[in-house]
RNA sequence: GGCCCGUUCGUCUAUCGGCUAGGACGCAAGAUUUUCAUUCUUGAAAGACGAGUUCGACUCUCGUACGGGCUGCCA
């Protein structure tokens, strides 16, 4: 049976969209892709409780910057919308009625109090409170009310919910792409709330099944943290009589925080020194904000290359690619199985290799703004240029701004330990001379200035060393930067002169 | 606690019974360099433990330990 291939990206809106779940969605994505399938987006905003203004926008621009694109869904649409469950509403309650009348399923009135009050005697006594096959027939249920007094309380208004009746003793054998095959008996399961008459909508279980077979979903990938209700979805594929067209399932590693604590969740915010969402964010409750990738300076190709190979390689020795040579190299059946810690060194070393690959227009589509911000006014191309030859330096792009400030605004302060070195003895009279010798210069080119600076330093006698350090601290100000003469070249002639006539004006020498 | 999943250098990983266990990040040393970087070379660094299967186990099985997930009218 070949059918095509349709995955979807589920996000519940309760937040900004962590790392683990661009990379769930960068997985489903590469999958589509691979197989010529769609890839969908629904939002699953089931928790009214949870819900939080903005994050539906936040996921879809997140994505949006991930190159991740979506065929159908929220903000495409598609054959089988409306795409976010809270507007699906009505479909889900005929479902959970089709179960009952089946028999896989049954109203329970217990209030929220009760089944705390159970589990809390549960826990003093030791143990964990299930509501499973050995409780149901004593709880307020339909299994051991009588009709009358379950239609009674329903019309009253008594609230209730649609539990699962989950077989006893039965061991469900699973299959899935990446654990291959697991069983699992039925009688450690507990019977999960399906539907709720409160806010009259379903829990993931139902949302997520009853979606997934209208919307021809193919393959299930998720987060691992799904496993443990496996059981119940293959069940309710069952109950529902498709289990012919059931997708497969794929329950992917989790990302675990670099501590090695546990799963990386959004309460990490960016406490751990480094960014767990790709784009910062505000809460527009507490108003607290948390960093993103994108803002930090990071390329979206280098950000979205770093979580391919988290959980997944190519089973070569390649570690560079692209979108569109991760859709040809993917795999499923390479993804591991263990939890991958993240790696913030390793997704900087990325980052600086994407950046050194992009030419100078690129480039300067990136500094401009950054130039901006800091009051600098200049042409694309010097952007670029300034970017370009500094570009083997940068590991985020808001390191440019750091390592080229130079090529625009001229030195006020010295570094130190470089003018300790350099501003001293011969050093600060060299310095004049050269002033005359670059000021004679008719093409102030990088090449020809070099030429004929050398020329001049060799017939003087001084050490290259000492003139480039010296004519650094006068043009930099700091003992770092590129070539002395990129620098000449790019600042020019009179701004060479100028800055040299500032610092013998101003600094005096050391001694 | 119960159920489930997992376990190769510090980290991400390769190995699908034959290994001198490979690569990458990070780290260290050296070389190149007008500074800082880059680059290049080299190095240190791993099969959780115990049984079994086998001519042979990192690879298969079982047990133990450890890690993780789930155990909500959250997803």
């Amino acid at each position: 049976m070949s059918r095509e291939v349709r995955v979807r990206f589920a996000p519940s809106p309760t937040g900004p969209l962590h790392i683990g779940g661009v990379r769930t969605a960068l997985y489903n994505y590469l999958f589509a892709r691979r197989h010529g399938g769609k890839m969908l987006l629904r939002i699953e905003d089931t928790d009214s409780q949870r819900f939080v203004p903005g994050a539906e926008e936040y996921i879809i621009e997140s994505l949006k910057w991930c190159g991740i694109e979506i065929d159908e869904g929220v903000g495409v649409g598609g054959p089988h919308a409306p795409y976010r469950q809270s507007e699906r509403k009505d479909i889900y309650l005929k479902y959970a009625m089709q179960l009952i009348d089946a028999g896989w399923a049954y109203y329970a009135f217990d209030t929220p109090e009760e089944l705390d009050a159970l589990r809390a005697e549960a826990e003093q006594k030791g143990d964990t409170f299930a509501y499973n096959f050995k409780v149901r027939e004593q709880l307020a249920t339909s299994l051991c009310l009588s009709k009358e007094e379950v239609e009674a309380r329903i019309a009253r208004g008594d609230q209730w919910v649609v539990r699962f009746k989950m077989p006893e003793n039965e061991v469900v054998k699973m299959d899935d792409l990446i654990r291959g095959h697991v069983e699992m008996n039925t009688s450690t399961l507990d019977d999960k709330v399906l539907y709720k008459s409160a806010d009259a909508l379903p829990t993931y279980h139902l949302a997520n099944i009853v979606d997934d077979h209208l919307m021809e979903v193919s393959h299930v990938i998720r987060g691992e943290e799904w496993l443990p209700s496996l059981p119940l979805h293959y069940l309710l594929y069952r109950a529902f009589g498709w289990e012919d067209t059931r997708p497969e399932f794929a329950h992917l590693p989790l990302l675990l925080k670099p501590t090695g604590g546990g799963k990386l969740s959004k309460r990490d915010g960016d406490k751990m020194g480094f960014p767990v969402f790709p784009l910062f964010w505000t809460s527009p409750t507490t108003g607290e904000t948390a960093r993103g990738y994108r803002e930090d300076g990071y390329l979206p190709e280098a950000f979205i290359n770093m979580l391919a190979l988290l959980g997944w390689n190519p089973g070569t020795e390649q570690e560079i690619f692209s979108m569109q040579e991760l859709v040809e190299a993917f795999s499923l059946d390479r993804v591991s199985k263990a939890g991958a810690r993240f790696q913030p060194d390793k997704a900087k070393w990325f980052n600086a290799q994407y950046f050194r690959a992009l030419d100078r227009e690129q480039l300067a589509a990136i500094y401009q703004p950054i130039l901006r911000e800091h009051g600098i006014e200049t042409s694309d191309e010097l952007a670029g240029k300034a970017a370009d030859i500094m570009k083997e330096r940068v590991t985020l792009t808001t390191d440019l701004w750091d390592l080229t400030s130079f090529f625009f605004v001229a030195p006020t302060t010295y570094e130190e330990k470089l003018a300790k070195k350099q501003w001293k003895g011969d050093n600060p009279a060299m310095l004049a001379e050269l002033r005359e010798v670059l000021l004679s210069i008719e093409d102030f080119s990088k090449e020809n200035t070099e030429v004929v600076v050398r020329a001049w330093l060799e017939q003087k006698g001084f050490s290259l060393g000492q003139v480039m350090n010296t004519l650094r601290l006068a043009l930099v100000g700091e003992g770092k930067g590129p070539g002395m003469f990129d620098v000449t070249e790019f600042i020019g002639r009179e701004e060479c002169v100028r800055r040299i006539d500032n610092i013998i004006a101003n600094l005096k020498p050391m001694e």
